[in-house]
DNA sequence: AATGAATGAGAATTCATTCAT
DNA sequence: GATGAATGAATTCTCATTCAT
């Protein structure tokens, strides 16, 4: 994280930061990495390519960056729904999330493009910290809803918690991409669904889960 | 499928056009399509760059053929288990169907990951038309399982066949994800783990599978 | 002219051979010299690209004999046109040449594309040679219908004479390249003319000369 | 003309542009346009491959460029002669304007050299309207002394003045060939004369078109 | 006589990064 | 602090010619 942004550019006018920031976002989103190029940044935001290497180390330094602030708006946006929900009932909880999931990369189709690139892309800077930064927390955050469950005794207790967790990961994940990637889902074609037959989606499979996971 | 390969390369001696795929195979397992380097394959398979391009109409040509062997190879080893298992219970050939699809890419790291790549980089060449066609294969085939299971009552039959497929895909998948793209999973450790304990796995999962879809 | 062709090529029937030099000339009309394609050419004519290295020492060589039987076609024409005249007045003749010539290369387009390539393509081989020889029996066929035209006393003898062939020889070429170079002729639309019309505008700039060049 | 320079070529100091512009104009001179090398250019000149991207959009740029520099060059001198001659007799205004274009191909062949590439090179980009626009020009400026010379009673009035202004263009086009492209003029040997055989040789041209047309 | 696989130099273009102004 | 010109190695693809079969 050091190192990878300067003080010129955190001294920018927010404006102005931002008007780079989406540049930067909307071309890793776009491409893999080292097809992203900086050339188009530069052009796209108006700056020369000179400033750029000002405010950034180098190709690295912006990508880090651009991930980063990434990561902890979804971080805030699951935190919320998290603390909205608490006293709820585990699948409840569960559809909430989903729910909460599907809307924000609706909104913001490119920060969850830039997930997928660092999911597979090999040759993506750090890939394997960023990646296990973004599966820990998942994980944790499914866990921390699980182990409520369990205490309310909501869900069974003999089952081993890493795979109920892995289970409902594996789902939420999946449900995700399939709203959003082209061509991906054949079964429920999700990509196209509105919210109402979103919402149906959820509730079958949140269904299935109750039966094999309720107490 | 046409226009992709030329005569040229047909004629070579099996183990020419062997070393050619699979080097052209490991250059596009390695990269992302754009990256992936045609000078790298061919210093790497040690022929002239003029060669490839006599057994290939270009870049494209040549991913679209490695692609396609790579498809009907993992076509003929699901479709073996499929008809090997033809007899057993449901829930028991979905625990065969995951382990051969583990064995496979654990032998095949490079195959899968070619997969991998059509998933979530845009600007493969056609990835609609394959994306589509191996998601495709992939719920025909769970969809056979799931309605040979329900017709001989093995499987409830009140819930919506999609959404069991889906379910059923998506952690079939994601099983495949967590044992070969590294730093992915963070809960079961599937990447490091032996076949016994990838047993155990796919036991606990299908356990809780059976609870929600038994009859 | 000795080693541009070989003798398998001379074996070959007849047919063959003109499915061959058919394609040739097709390259070379289209292209610069350099820019022509022996590949083109044997896949145009269906053709190894080895045999074709047996017919002909190289490029150089296979230009060489198309070229000249082009420029023996042409000769051919012109001479029997001269010979049909033999005893008419010379503007008559002047006409008729003209007039065949219109109708030689409306009839064999890419003939006279090889005249122009060499007209101002540098690099094509033995330029000097070739362009030479064409000028030279332009200018020589020029020359002896106007020797006969002043002999029979209709042109003025007090004319030098290099200089009225000269004059009739850059009429001629640009009328026939005004009827065929797209783009060229912005002044008479001779490239869209019908042969009436053609006929008009030969009569207009023959009744000019013979207003300059009559006795 | 839009699209083809960058800014950052017209901010170079002038030497380095006309270097540049230099070693380009010379390259399309010499090959067809195809077979002009970018390589060779930069090579010619001294800087870096990179850099003549950063100058022009691409090769096509780099063409227009050099070739609208070059009309615009001809353009200016042929209308300082005619203006020069505004008063004079239309034959003798003929004899100028031949005498400076035979002087400005001497000063500048590979201008003129570019000129015939578009007028036979069909694949030279935007072909059509660059050769039209020089055509058009030159029709343009000889029609206008044909205008003033039949206004002032110099040319009969009686001939189609398309006819007229065909001939003269011919004839002059015809005429500055013969003067630079080898091996073109075996009548008249204009490329090895010297100034003073040249205007014997405009001379005698010229009688013969006055005696053809004029009043 | 015919084939067609093999070659490697050369083509145009893009790229991240540096640095003098 | 901002600029943007300069770089040269990398990219994909084409080509005429050779030669063993």
């Amino acid at each position: 994280m050091v190192d990878t942004v300067r003080s010129t550019f955190l001294n920018l006018p927010e404006a102005k930061q931002e008007k780079i920031l989406d540049a930067a976002l909307a071309e890793f989103a776009d491409k893999s990495y080292e097809q992203a190029s900086v050339n188009v940044m530069v052009s796209a935001c108006g700056i020369a390519k000179g400033s750029l290497y000002q405010y950034f180390k180098d190709k690295k330094g912006i990508f880090l960056y651009v991930f980063d602030l990434a990561v902890s708006r979804v971080r805030r946006t699951l935190v919320k729904v998290k603390e909205e929900t608490a006293g709820e009932e585990f699948f409840t909880r569960l559809e909430k999330s989903l729910l909460a999931g599907v809307d924000f990369i609706r909104r913001h189709p490119r920060i969850y493009n830039l997930y997928l690139k660092i999911l597979f892309d090999q040759r993506v800077p750090e890939r394997e910290r960023l990646l296990t930064a973004v599966r820990r927390f998942a994980a944790d955050y499914l866990g921390s809803l699980v182990r409520q469950g369990v205490a309310r005794g909501e869900i069974r207790a003999d089952l081993p918690e890493h795979t109920v967790i892995f289970l409902l990961d594996a789902l939420f994940d999946r449900f995700l991409q399939a709203t959003c990637v082209p061509a991906f889902d054949v079964t429920l074609n999700l990509e196209k669904a509105d919210e109402r037959e979103i919402r149906e989606r959820i509730g079958e499979l949140v269904g299935i889960l109750r039966s094999g996971l309720a107490a």
